[in-house]
DNA sequence: GCGCGACAAGTGGTATGACCACTGTAAGGC
DNA sequence: GCCTTACAGTGGTCATACCACTTGTCGCGC
């Protein structure tokens, strides 16, 4: 039940500003419950068009959960809002996976390196699970991709650091769907399947072992590697579709 | 001048999916004017105030521009909206900084990474003089602290990767206040000052020799002794704090 | 007495119409 | 011909009324 004082506001600029401050000075916290719609608009002297606007904005923010009937409520941002984000970005600028697959290189080669020095037992047998799971669904394109994710995701999430999964989280989404593209492609390609699992095995030895430098040079590799693979099959995509396409115009 | 049929639309829900729609289908694009609000309120099939919430939504993450009198123009989203999103994160989470630290040490090893295979002559220039600045600011806390942010902004840079120079972007106002902080602490301890700027000399001297390796290595090195630095004035500062904190409680 | 259902109060959600402020342009006066 | 002014179009704000959902309570029936 907050927010009060602070009059001679006008417009939603400033109303935005106000929220804002009230959010940075810490006068608002996670579960704080605002006054009505009605009540809250007369107290800062603007109207409830005005108002409501602010609110859906924060709302769209993920500053706000707005509930029909019961009230608004603080609470802290959560990553899906730059999911959002990113999406909309990609749809305007649809060649930004590569820039996207160097930005996830940077965050899980420094990830894995907090990783050897932070990883708990229990994270290594964790990853280690998931490494096994990766090996049993080489075969299958789709159960495969959501291995590989959460392999390397378990792998983020064992470094510890807050900042580098949020980042990480929040392209999860273009990568998800990366890596089961990817792997319709590879998997068909005989010897692949050997070599991709054996890469996985070797950047997880080299967590148990906890040699940061080593599991920076091998997951690097890793990446060389899968980009290596990523650059022929959209060569032999184009070659194969470069026949299909007489008929149909794209 | 966009947007049209698609009738049966009702709530706020379902007017942001709509255009979430035509920004991601590539109906909207940057730089369309859409219709006025009273008549696209009219084609949409709902209220005014109901139209404005949405569109005020979308302006405040950053796709539209909406301008009194004019209209409103569909945009690419920049970064800004995200340095305010990590802005807010902060704010409610203060102890993220040294989180931030771990994921700015991930985005600037592996740009440098890449600059050393992309950087063009005229970067490598850039970034000789923003060392020479630095060379000649070292003295002061303030424009060392800017000449050392824009050292490490040319770095990620001449790495010419868009997304993570926009990850950089998006946590450069909290980097940028902790440069400044941290130097003042540093500037005083005798010797630091040339070491300091050897390390980015060495880094520098890496990009021109085009070794990936030796400038990922060197730049970590360079991050691992500030971090030690911080820390030791961290217990410095407690101590006189100690003395001073007796009266006034925190 | 207990339980269930209907009503009522409070809240967000939507709609309407009016008016104000800003912008660009076209018509009018000099 | 140029400057000034008026107007039309646009976003910005406001007040009011009503709808829909949630919750709690009161009262009826068992």
């Amino acid at each position: 039940m907050l927010s009060e004082g602070a009059e001679e506001l006008l417009g939603t600029e400033k109303l935005f500003a106000y929220f804002r401050e009230q959010l940075l000075s810490g006068a608002l916290n996670a579960g704080d419950r605002l006054l009505g719609e009605r009540e809250l608009a007369l107290r800062l002297g603007v109207s409830r068009p005005v108002l409501r606007e602010t609110l859906r904005s924060l709302a769209m923010l993920g500053f706000l959960d707005i509930r029909h009937g019961k009230g608004a409520y603080v609470r802290h941002a959560d990553v899906s809002v730059l999911t959002d984000f990113f999406t909309f970005c990609l749809a305007q600028q649809p060649d930004i996976l590569d820039d996207v697959m160097e930005a996830r290189v940077a965050i899980e080669c420094q990830a894995i390196r907090l990783a050897c020095d932070r990883a708990s037992a229990s994270d290594i047998e964790r990853i280690g699970g998931l490494l096994q799971t990766l090996r049993e669904t080489l075969h299958d394109p789709v159960a495969g991709a959501e291995a590989d994710f959460a392999f390397h995701m378990a792998l983020v999430e064992a470094g510890r650091s807050p900042a580098l999964i949020m980042l990480y989280q929040s392209i999860s989404e273009l990568l998800r769907r990366s890596h089961v593209q990817r792997r319709r492609q590879t998997t068909v390609v005989p010897g692949i399947r050997d070599s991709l699992f054996e890469a996985h095995r070797e950047v997880f030895l080299s967590i148990v072992e906890r040699d940061g430098d080593a599991a920076d040079r091998r997951l690097r590799d890793h990446f060389a590697i899968g980009d290596e693979l990523r650059r022929k099959s959209y060569i032999a995509a184009f070659k194969e579709d470069a026949a299909f396409s007489r008929d149909k115009t794209i």
